[in-house]
DNA sequence: AAGAGTTTTGAACATACGGTCCAATATAGG
DNA sequence: CCTATATTGGACCGTATGTTCAAAACTCTT
């Protein structure tokens, strides 16, 4: 009982998050929150606390978000393994100004500052590199991948060409240019096959 | 005439990106940079302008220094440019808590908001990416790479690779593992060769 | 209809912020 | 020694910030 929300929890956090990824933390004013999101500060702070536990709450939500995607990219026969790799490099076609991802955003911005966000940041990204190296497993029981080779630092390369795609992305670096980078990674480690 | 400064421009600049770097631009408050370089506010406007002006001559600064130290990387013989590639890639050993790069952290935090800083940013991306281009290049034509390989592309991997350790770094990512991956990159390039 | 329980609202609050100003101070040249 | 000039450090201002709160609005139960 009581009087009813009139928001959509999730729609409202989807929003916050838009605006945290645009604008950054210290950049980002409750008043653009309250304003991007429709909701009184005072809503806000009844619904989720104040802004840090709201930051929290959404860089939380997105790190087991991406870490689920991550797992997920894992599933699948071991012959199209490297294709995954591939597809996850690959910059979107209709790009423009990048949606980015908020864990980079938020590491490169308060890990320094924040314990409990490196923490995260720095979990998060192992099981990133864990997925990745899973993936070339998968690539080296299927032959695409010399059987030889250290398939967790192949997994980590995937990793942050990944991240360094997405951060000269940011700068406006040409998306072609950053495909014929993410082809050129994958051709660099399928070419360690034995012939 | 008239009197003379009592500090030193560089060694306050220093300073000021030192801060800038750990805490980023809208998490650092002038009082944050007046208390770390020991000069009062009204000084720091007296010689450096606004907080804008400061932040943009220190990214100015950064930017063009990065820029000269990838230009200078390219000097050497040709059959060595895969260990300057190597040596760029790898982390320092005593590395605590990463230096980290302001170009990165600005470009992520304020590339979308601050057209000024998104085209210094991009201008100099491009840069590393021409010089990297350049050590592959050299490297082919010592016979480590493949001569057919994508130069432009290869050197875009390597530039990638570098900005996403740093990322993960950040994040508190153990250096020895990083490091592998410096490792595979460096490999998986040169196992372009021709035998 | 009345009451209980929640949420919304909008204003109020204390503080921190970026920025400005100025009297006091220190120095170089005349 | 004096004058001109630059620096200094702190007081000061208006605004924006994060946060709280009392009152109103609303739904469900009794």
């Amino acid at each position: 009982m009581g009087r009813p929300r009139k928001f959509d929890e999730r729609e409202v956090l989807a929003t916050a998050r838009r605006v945290f990824n645009e604008t950054g933390f210290h950049g980002t004013s409750v008043d653009d929150l309250s304003r991007a999101t429709g909701l009184s500060k005072g809503s806000l702070y009844g619904a989720f606390g104040d802004k840090d536990a709201l930051f929290q709450r959404i860089f939380d939500d997105y790190c087991t978000s991406a870490g689920q995607d991550a797992a997920a990219r894992v599933e699948g026969p071991d012959d199209e393994a490297l294709n995954r790799l591939h597809a996850w490099l690959r910059v979107p076609d209709g790009h423009r100004g990048s949606l980015g991802c908020l864990l980079a955003k938020a590491t490169a911005e308060l890990a320094w500052e924040n314990e409990a966000i490196a923490a995260r940041s720095r979990t998060t990204y192992e099981i990133l590199l864990d997925s990745c190296r899973r993936l070339v497993e998968q690539a080296q029981r299927a032959g695409h991948v010399d059987p030889a080779a250290d398939a967790e630092a192949l997994g980590g390369l995937v990793v942050t060409t990944h991240r360094g795609i997405e951060a000269l992305a940011k700068a406006g670096v040409d998306p072609a240019t950053l495909n014929r980078i993410a082809d050129a990674a994958i051709d660099s480690i399928a070419l360690r096959v034995r012939v």
